[in-house]
DNA sequence: GCATTAACCACAG
DNA sequence: CTGTGGTTAATGC
C-alpha cells in the first residue's frame, strides 16, 4: 500500500509530460513536494474551477485545455482573457487577495492541477528560475491586457471584433482555421457590446467575403482586410 | 438637420 | 443560441 502510493506519486508531476516552463525549473526534490501537495482534477466544458467571491485556497494550474477569466461587471459579464495552457490560473487573485476577484470557467474539457499556495510560495521563495518564469509570464500578460483594454475603450466595434478575431487566429489557435471558443453572447461580454451586433457583424463580415463561419468553425479568408478593419477602428 | 453607430426590445427559427 | 427588424439615443459633420 505504501509502495502503491510511493509509485503514484512518482508517476505525478516529475514525470508529467505538460510541466509549465516555470516548473521545468524545479528539482526533483521540488517537484516530489509538489506531487504531495496537488491534485489533478478535470473540468467538463462549462464547469466553473474556481469563482469570483470565493474564499482563494489554491492557484490552479491550466495543464490542458481553454479557460475564459471572467468578472461580474455592473450590468453583466465581462471575459477579461481567454487561457491556453500551459498556465498558472489566479496568481493575483490568490496571492494579493483572500477573495477572488474573478472567474474562471472550463470553455473546453481540461486538466487542471491544484497546487496548495504555501507550496508555490515556498518555490518562488528558494528558487530563482521558477519565480523569474513566472513573473515573466505575469509582465508579458499585463502588457497584452493593457494593449488589449486600450484598444477596445477607443475603437468602434468592427476594430474591436477585428482585433479579438485576429488574436484568437494569431495567439489562441494559430491557424485561420479555428472553432469558436465561445458563444455570441460570451463575444459580446469579450469585446463589450452586445449580443446583436456581434451577429449582424459577423454577419456582414461574412457577406464581405472577409471570413467564413459553419457551425462555429470560423475560417479568416482576407486576415489583410481585418488587419486594416482592426487599424481603422 | 442629417447620417452614423450601436444599444435595447421583441420575436422567430 | 442566433438572426432580424424596429426604435431610440448619442455623436459628429
Amino acid at each position: 500500500m505504501l509502495l502503491n502510493a510511493f509509485e503514484m506519486a512518482n508517476t505525478e508531476c516529475r514525470l508529467c509530460g505538460l510541466k509549465s516552463p516555470a516548473a521545468q525549473l524545479l528539482t526533483s526534490q521540488e517537484l516530489e513536494a509538489l506531487e504531495f501537495n496537488c491534485a489533478q482534477i478535470n473540468f467538463k466544458k462549462g464547469e466553473i474551477v474556481f469563482r469570483e467571491g470565493t474564499f482563494a485556497t489554491n492557484i490552479t494550474y491550466l495543464k490542458s485545455g481553454l479557460v475564459k477569466i471572467h468578472m461580474k461587471g455592473p450590468a453583466r459579464d465581462k471575459i477579461l482573457r481567454i487561457m491556453k495552457s500551459p498556465s498558472y490560473l489566479g496568481l493575483p487573485t490568490t496571492f494579493g487577495e483572500k477573495v477572488n476577484h474573478y472567474s474562471a470557467t472550463a470553455l473546453t474539457d481540461t486538466q487542471i492541477c491544484f497546487i496548495s499556495l504555501d507550496t508555490l510560495r515556498d518555490f518562488i521563495f528558494k528558487n530563482g528560475g521558477f519565480a523569474y518564469e513566472n513573473i515573466l509570464e505575469l509582465c508579458r500578460n499585463e502588457l497584452k491586457d493593457y494593449q488589449r483594454y486600450t484598444n477596445m475603450s477607443q475603437k468602434l466595434l468592427p476594430g474591436r471584433l477585428a482585433d479579438i478575431l485576429l488574436c484568437m487566429s494569431h495567439e489562441l489557435f494559430n491557424s485561420n482555421k479555428f472553432e469558436l471558443p465561445i458563444n455570441y453572447n460570451e463575444l459580446s461580454d469579450f469585446i463589450s457590446t452586445s449580443r446583436e451586433s456581434v451577429s449582424r457583424l459577423l454577419g456582414e463580415f461574412c457577406k464581405e467575403g472577409i471570413i467564413s463561419i459553419n457551425k462555429k468553425e470560423l475560417t479568416i479568408l482576407k486576415e489583410d482586410i481585418l488587419e486594416k478593419i482592426s487599424l481603422k477602428g
